[in-house]
RNA sequence: GGUCGGGUGGCCGAGCGGUCAGGCAGAGGUCUGCAAAACCUUGUACAGCGGUUCGAAUCCGCUUUCGACCUCCA
């Protein structure tokens, strides 16, 4: 297995081999949602990128624990701290129980993950049910001095961490003098020492539905607190992969780290991942200014941005065409030329296995370049885990999948080992690493059903065409296609699939 | 205003010092009863202006433009 890996760290801002701090295992941590809302496209794209990255490593057979988390409190509204919870205000206004919100968005957010084929975290812990865990670490970074206490809140003290560490800011690039001195004309009247700094617990106040007793206050721990107390207590002080999307750099990865060494006097992560954002027409997408798509919209086509519906897998693949580092621009164009692409590669996954070789005209220049082919489908994604490349070489499969299955070029020429570990490779990459499944219901009770009818129509028609009553072949080609099943003809006999 | 990251052919997107990205669309061809599908061949590119280099889409500087986060304003 080529573990050759290489992976940008956005920490050194620099790429750097991944070499696990356990040889077969690596713990790895991505921030999951604030459940107070449907899930947001960008989300998704975020998620599908980490599920390719965890797919990955597994595939090259490490021991994964992945760990996600479920923000259910403590992520405010507004920049400053003291915004309303997220989750509360939700429930307030629609007079439901704070988890009833949850569970409702929560489910939601399950259901999208499973329709984009993401698989399960090994681990999703919720901030809710960890409530104990943090009040610990609220305890300890007191007694190491990088906190203090306001009227029952708890506030991290940014300044000593600068002072003493030259720490804070690093990660996203902030300028410390500027930390230290353009915010300090702000919003004095706060009971924190300094602007920059954050809360790590919240004294919870009349509105507040959820709130927990601590030595401080009735309150409710700050949202960057539960990823540093969950990430320390499934994964240790120290892991692997700590993975986001790039808007939550600052603050929210920037204070993780800060609480982090307050805590144990160290980062958390080894290596820091950063997924890129989605953007929609060249621009963000935003509620706000109607620049928006939900997943929803995009499945039934319902929105004045795109001319027609596409299947999640379309979506799944268009998201693959790109590095996840880079941000991506949905439009209905590209995603017309995704659908395309994807029918093919899908088609050529299924075509491959109807392949054999008899071996009769071996050509060994031809089995060492597939097997370079595949090699380099590898390499590519060892290469900071790129995506778009790993695919191009898929395609060149592809081309050559459906070359011998037209037989302009002789199938024989292949070994029954490059053959067989064709068809195996390209099955681990479309379907196990990058996590594209056919949607057509052929594997289904009622696609097996449709198989013996599609048969029959098939043999009919063959008839037909032999017996050159080509108005009745033509009307069994014509009438499936009314109904998006289209045949296709090839020397080896014809088949047919969805649209 | 600050920090960081971008501007690649008709569209989306890799590449980041010298060699083919890839997908979709376009053109020509093969196969086919006709189609479709598939295969083969093929054109058009690196925001602009300077500089470094034997050689730059790739490095440096400036300009312009877009995005993210922060800030400001509301």
């Amino acid at each position: 297995m080529n573990r050759d890996l290489f992976i940008y760290d956005s920490y050194q801002r620099q790429h750097v081999r991944l070499e696990p701090i356990h040889d077969d295992a690596i713990g790895m941590y991505v921030c999951g949602p604030t459940v107070y809302s449907d899930v947001h496209l960008g989300n998704c794209r975020t998620f599908v990128s980490f599920d390719v990255i965890y797919r990955y490593l597994l595939a090259l057979g490490y021991k994964v624990r992945y760990v996600r988390n479920i923000t259910d409190v403590g992520h405010l509204e507004g920049d400053a701290d003291e915004g309303e919870d997220k989750v509360s205000k939700k429930a307030r206004i629609e007079k439901l129980e704070p988890m009833e919100v949850v569970q409702r968005y929560m489910n939601g957010f399950h259901h999208m993950m499973n329709v984009f084929n993401t698989l399960p975290p090994s681990i999703e812990p919720r901030a809710t049910g960890h409530i104990v865990e943090q009040i610990e670490m609220v305890k300890k970074i007191l007694a190491n001095g990088f906190a203090y206490e306001r009227n029952g809140s708890v506030y991290f003290n940014t300044q000593k961490l600068i002072q003493e560490r030259e720490e804070y800011g690093k990660l996203s690039g902030k300028i410390m003098d500027d930390l230290i001195n353009e915010s300090r004309t702000l919003k004095n009247q706060d009971e924190k020492d300094h602007p920059a700094d954050f809360a790590i617990w919240i004294k919870a106040d009349e509105r507040h539905l959820m709130h927990w007793p601590s030595p401080w206050s009735e309150g409710f721990p700050g949202w960057h607190l539960e990823c540093s107390a969950m990430s320390t207590k499934y994964l240790g002080e120290t892991f692997d992969i700590h993975g986001g999307g790039y808007d939550l750099k600052f603050p929210h990865h920037e204070n993780e780290i800060a609480q982090n060494i307050g805590c144990f006097h160290h980062t958390p992560a080894k290596y820091w991942l950063h997924a890129n954002m989605l953007l929609l027409n060249g621009k963000k997408m935003s509620k706000s200014d109607g620049n928006t798509i939900s997943p929803g919209q995009l499945f039934t086509g319902e929105s004045k941005f795109i001319t027609k519906s596409y299947s999640p897998m379309v979506i799944r693949f268009f998201m693959l065409q790109t590095h996840y580092r880079s941000t991506l621009d949905l439009t209905d164009d590209a995603l017309q030329a995704a659908e395309k692409g994807f029918k093919r590669l899908i088609e050529a996954t299924k075509a491959v296995s109807n392949l054999s070789t008899n071996e009769s005209a071996l050509n060994t220049d031809l089995n060492k370049e597939i097997d370079q082919i595949i090699d380099s489908i590898y390499s590519e994604m060892n290469d900071d885990f790129n995506s778009p490349k790993a695919l191009a070489a898929v395609f060149d499969l592809v081309t050559r999948i459906n070359s011998f299955k037209d037989g302009h070029t002789n199938v024989n020429q292949l070994s029954k080992d490059t053959l067989s570990r064709l068809q195996s490779e390209i099955k681990i990459w479309v379907h196990e690493i990058f996590g594209l499944k056919n949607e057509d219901a052929t594997t289904s009770g009622e696609g097996s059903k449709l198989n013996g009818v599609m048969q029959l129509l098939i043999d009919l028609r063959a008839q037909a065409r032999a017996k050159k009553d080509f108005s009745t072949s033509d009307k069994i080609r014509d009438g499936l296609a009314s109904v998006k099943i289209q045949l296709k003809d090839s020397k080896e006999g014809t088949s047919w699939s969805n649209e």
